[in-house]
DNA sequence: TCGATATTTGGCTATATTGGCAAATAGGCA
DNA sequence: TGCCTATTTGCCAATATAGCCAAATATCGA
């Protein structure tokens, strides 16, 4: 069924645009190493905290993240083991961009 | 360094961005099944042909697809073979979406 | 209870994205 | 050359996103 299959994409979509954002993957990043709190994250980060908090907001409602309250803080950590294997495609597309590139430079004789 | 950091997030993050669009899963799941021109994936989409060729120029110049005109038409190819497989851990974040609302269900008693 | 710390939310501005229409561009064919 | 088809680009309006500040909320510890 069509609209099966559009609901279905609308969904990937969302989780993908969750992580599309540079801050988001480096929390993601840091995420896999261990769980964090939001003030943790956010001298890591190197913003306001409200922006860090929104930016774990997205990644919770796009299912990426769970958040714990433990006493006043709440930390994060990835709800989804695979989230950085998922990465080496992305790798690929990126290394071809390079020998593009590459390629592009030596026609160009630099 | 931090500044390399910063940018390699900020490439992956262009080329997720890319894909977090329905229209652009769309059009890549079609791609992997086989080259396409533009004019057969505006069938498909069902949108205007400008719409379908600038999601193409976004995955184009993210470096996931090539273009090759032959004739007046232009073809799009995948550049990476392995995005597909890179949904298996989107599809992971949807199922535990899935498991967390049934949960949620049971507790409400529906 | 009070003050300090941690986090989220509201409000705002600047900026980016989407999608359609119309126009421009390019190739094929008579 | 002139017409037809295919594709891209420019323009525009609607909508979404990012990031900061300030305010609201919650927890801890004295």
């Amino acid at each position: 069924m069509y609209s099966n299959r559009k609901k279905h994409l609308e969904a990937r979509a969302r989780v993908l645009k969750a992580m599309a954002h540079p801050t988001r993957l480096f929390i993601i990043e840091e995420l896999e190493k261990e769980e964090r709190c939001v003030c943790d994250l956010t001298k890591m980060v190197g913003a306001d905290v409200s922006t860090v908090s929104k930016h774990l907001s997205v990644l919770r409602q796009a299912g990426i993240v769970y958040d714990d309250k433990r006493g006043n803080q709440v930390f994060y950590r990835l709800r989804v083991p695979c989230i950085l294997n998922f990465f080496g495609c992305v790798e690929s597309v990126l290394e071809s961009q390079l020998q593009e590139q590459s390629a592009y430079l030596e026609t160009v004789g630099t």
